[in-house]
Order: C-alpha cells, then sequence, then structure tokens
DNA sequence: AACGTCTCCTAACAACCGTTAGGTAGGGAG
DNA sequence: CTCCCTACCTAACGGTTGTTAGGAGACGTT
C-alpha cells in the first residue's frame, strides 16, 4: 500500500526544498501541489497526509546516515578509533552534499512529526549520536584524544556538521570532497593534544 | 511610539519559548496569549503585528549578540588573534547560555522576517561571522594557527556554537562556565598545528 | 468630578488551512 | 470494445489564521 512510484518521489523532493527554504510549518499543502502544476487536492492520490510527507523525507534521510554511517566504518576496515571517526565525519559530510535539502529537513523538521514518529527518529538520532561519542571515548580511553569531555564534543562537531546544509552550495568555491577534508580535519584537531 | 513596557517585554519572553519550542510560523497569535491568559485580540493593544514579536527577539538578540563581542574584545585588552577569538567564543556561548531560547529564535528563526528586515539580519550575521573569520586569518597569518581554509574554518565554529541552544539545559550536568571552556579549548584547537 | 491612559474584552472579518467527495480523461490489458 | 487503473480535476467542508472595530473597567492625575 506504500506508494514508491515516480509521482511519489518527485513530491518528496519538491517538498524537500520547499521545507528546506520555507519550514514545514509555513509550506502548504497547495504550495507544494504549485511547485508541481496540480492542485493541491490532487496531491492526496498519492499522499495520505501532509505530515506523511514529512516522515517520508525524515525517515529517508535517517535511514541515508545511518546506512552510509554503517559503510563507512566498514570500509575504513580498522578498529582504531580516530580512523572509524574519521571515517564518520566524512561519511556524514558526504550524506548532507549529496542532498542538502534533504538533509536539513531531516535535522531541522523533525520537530513537527507526531509525538509517535517525533520520538523514533528522537532514539535513533541520539543512537547516532552515540557512535560519535562512543569513537571518542575509545579514542580517548587509548590515548589518541586528549582528555576531554565527549558529550561536549560529540555536540561540537555534531553541531558543526549538521550546520553545513545552511551554507553549502552545490556550485560553491569549494567541493563537497574538499569540505569532507577540511571537516575532518577541524573535527580531530579538536580532539588533539596540545601541540608543541 | 515603540513600547517598551513592562507587558511587552512579558510577551517577547512567552513568545521566545513559543518560537523556541515549536517554530514562528507554528506558533498562533492565540498560542502567544493563551500563555499570558488573555485573548488573541488583546495582544494588538502591545504589538502592531505577530512579525513585529519576532522582530523584536530577533533585533534586541543580534544586539546583545554584537554588544558582548565587543565588551569581550575590549576587555581582553590584547592584539593578539588566539586571545580575541578565545574570548568572542567565550562571549558567544555567554550569550547563547544566557537566553537559549531567544538565541535559538534569533539564529532559526529569522527567515520568516519580512524581505527588508530578513537583509537587515543578514547583513549583521555577516558582518559578525566576519570578526570569527578575520581573526582567524590574522592568526593564520602570524603563525599561530595552522594554514587552513579560514572561511570554512569561521562556519564550522559558528555553526557548532549555534548548536548550543538545541541541548543545552540550565539545569544539566555542566554550567554554561565550563561549557564556555569546553568550546574555547574544541575551538582553538582544531585551528592548530599538529601536535608531537 | 472629569480625563486620559492602560489593559483587556467580545464579535467579527476575509483569507487560508488540511482534507474529503465525487467525477472525468487517457491509456494499457483482456 | 470494454474494463480498470492512474492521475488529475472542481467543489466544498469545518476549522484556524492574523487582524480590526468598538467598547468596558480600573487606574492615577488634574
Amino acid at each position: 500500500m506504500i506508494e514508491t512510484g515516480a509521482r511519489r518521489r518527485e513530491i518528496d523532493e519538491v517538498a524537500s526544498e520547499l521545507f528546506h527554504a520555507n519550514g514545514y510549518a509555513a509550506t502548504s499543502v497547495r504550495d507544494i501541489a504549485r511547485a508541481l502544476d496540480i492542485q493541491g487536492a490532487s496531491l492526496y492520490a498519492h499522499v495520505a497526509s501532509k505530515e506523511d510527507v514529512l516522515w517520508s523525507i525524515v525517515d529517508s534521510t535517517a535511514t541515508a546516515f545511518e546506512r552510509r554511517a554503517d559503510e563507512a566504518i566498514e570500509d575504513a576496515g580498522t578498529s582504531d578509533p580516530v580512523d572509524r571517526l574519521a571515517a564518520l565525519v566524512e561519511a556524514h559530510v558526504e550524506t548532507v552534499t549529496s542532498d542538502p535539502d534533504r538533509a536539513s529537513v531531516f535535522v531541522t523538521e523533525w520537530r513537527h512529526l507526531s509525538p509517535g514518529r517525533r520520538d523514533q527518529i528522537r532514539d535513533r538520532r541520539d543512537a547516532y549520536e552515540q557512535r560519535f561519542r562512543g569513537l571518542i571515548e575509545e579514542g580517548i580511553a587509548v590515548g589518541a584524544f586528549r582528555q576531554t569531555d565527549a558529550a561536549v564534543a560529540a555536540d561540537f562537531i555534531l553541531s558543526a556538521l549538521n550546520g553545513i546544509p545552511a551554507w553549502y552550495r552545490e556550485d560553491g568555491r569549494l567541493s563537497a570532497d574538499r569540505i569532507a577534508d577540511h571537516f575532518v580535519d577541524l573535527a580531530l584537531r579538536s580532539l588533539s593534544e596540545d601541540h608543541r
């Protein structure tokens, strides 16, 4: 019963753009329909509710973050927490830059979901953040990172990462790869020992 | 003609809470009024429009950021870019933690302002960000920071700072001062040379 | 006692919201 | 040729939105 047709995907695409640009609450069903050159009511041939569109975007983006993080850790092929954290940061930048609209909606609009779905997303976000925190703690334990508050450091790095959609432009000065390199550098150094 | 009475300030206060919790677009005039135990229409004895409430919050918070940054640089009493950047980061954390609701609304809801006001805020945000970028460039020039992209580094640090309202709790594990210390540490180290 | 000012009220407005009902044109399958 | 399915339409619903109009009670000042 879950629609997966081409039109359904177009809806998610234009909705991501509009939700990113104006926010979920300030975007009407008729706004989304206008971007597809159809009537507002016609959307309901493809979608059960406006919230379902948001859910579709948020859920699939959460899955994208999780899957790409899994792959990155696996591809890294090491248990070294420093290398693993680097892989995680790089994967996150890749996911964000490969679809900034969806990433932005995922990060900023999930509070408009119904309570049940909101809780579900919060749990997955917590688990995702725990990957970062856990690796930081490991790195501290083996002496690769300095002694510091792993929770604060994880929030620091993840907030910086989630800020990317706000300024990233596909035709900007830096490619997604270069941004990823910079962010890996910045993140790892923020955890390093004193220099000199 | 600008109202500055006690009731007017209460409106900004409860509106900040609601805008932070649910977003500007998802908060109705009647929601704000209910929090003050009055009728929705009664708000218009104090306020010309809903957008004026948002503007009042955003404008005053922008001024708070600017003023505290000025004071911090002045109080630092040095021209060393490292110390100045540290003072700037510390000041930003202080402003955010002293009123997380307002800070959050300032950072996330200014896009709902009318075009003229939105441009005005964007200019002030750009100028504020330029302080960070400029100090980072200076630090690189004098060899205190490693050679890196100052614009990316400034975005990195500012995004991390602006993420604080999303997780900060006044009764949380860490005091605002401790968080400021951590953030100064993390930010400066992210710009430091290789260790060892 | 009269006055203005402040704060709030009720009632109502046009516009817009998400959503439902019922209908129609087109195209592919039998 | 008929049947069904997909994709869209128009019309309308009950409710909510930001906002205005006009009035009322309480207050300190003159």
